[in-house]
DNA sequence: TTAATTGCAAACATTTTGCAGGTTC
DNA sequence: GAACCTGCAAAATGTTTGCAATTAA
């Protein structure tokens, strides 16, 4: 009843609101939100950069609210989760068989071309189960093994 | 408690304390006690597990003893760090290559023979770096793929 | 002795949860 | 109008840290 303006959806947004119905999920204002954030490119992010770049863009999104839509993306297949640091769930908007390369010491994680690695010869499973997924981290370290005798 | 009989190295402990020796770790009674459980046979076991463990074979240690001594004993390279669950580290007493299952409804952790994967064609590292490691985690369910209303 | 190690509890960071109030269809 | 969603704050992990007391070499 209020003379607040409709919210009209941007084209990205139209997008966006598309691909959250066709996956199940009622698209509200944070939902939108953080779907268009993270989908705009592929990109790794932690809750809580999700929760500072949303309010960065204007917009008011409580972290719970963060937290509950990251899952739900997640269980809906619009992202993935990586885990890579115990203490921080990252959450990848590439949603496609892809692994990782993550350098432990800047936290920098990139994604590898599933065409770079080739992983065969699974083992034979538990009875009853399905494979859900294959995850490969490459972990790289920024500087050579140094020798523990001598210096350079 | 009063009169406990001074702490007796058993032949087990012998041998992990060579071992602690040999890779520069001081053998604290603590230490002893944590590497002898883990060392024992190779097995998955998150910090808690072990202070449980410690605690049940009639030994005192604090947790955050357990969690220094981890963590030395992975930096020391007797025992390696497992990144399945974000929320929990789980450390594997067998550091030789290879690779894990992971159950994700049951949190039940597998080794897998390396040679029952092949990893090939690693990707061009970033310059400067140095492959620390390759963590390939095979994630299976107990229950085969329910059919989804829409395809996904 | 002398330096390293331990234990306790408080601090910390991340994630989850309970519930009142708001929003949507 | 009914069902779902959001926000706030408190709770629930899992891990780290500060510092005094203890232990090992």
């Amino acid at each position: 009843m209020a003379d607040e303006p409709p919210r009209q959806p941007s084209d990205a947004s139209a997008g966006v609101i598309s691909l959250l119905l066709a996956h199940g999920v009622a698209p509200t204002r944070q939902r939108i939100e953080i779907a268009t954030l993270l989908l705009e490119r592929p990109q790794h992010l932690s809750a809580e950069q999700v929760l500072v770049r949303v309010r960065a863009s204007g917009q008011h999104v409580s972290k719970a609210t963060v937290y509950n839509t990251l899952g739900l993306l997640t269980r809906k297949g619009l992202v993935r989760e990586v885990v890579v640091d115990p203490q921080r769930v990252v959450y990848d908007s590439n949603v496609a068989p892809h692994y990782h390369l993550y350098e432990v010491d800047t936290g920098r994680l990139e994604d590898i071309e599933p065409a770079a690695v080739s992983v065969a010869g699974l083992p034979s499973l538990p009875p009853g189960t399905v494979i859900e997924g294959v995850d490969v981290v490459v972990r790289v370290r920024s500087r050579p093994a140094e020798p523990s005798a001598s210096g350079v």
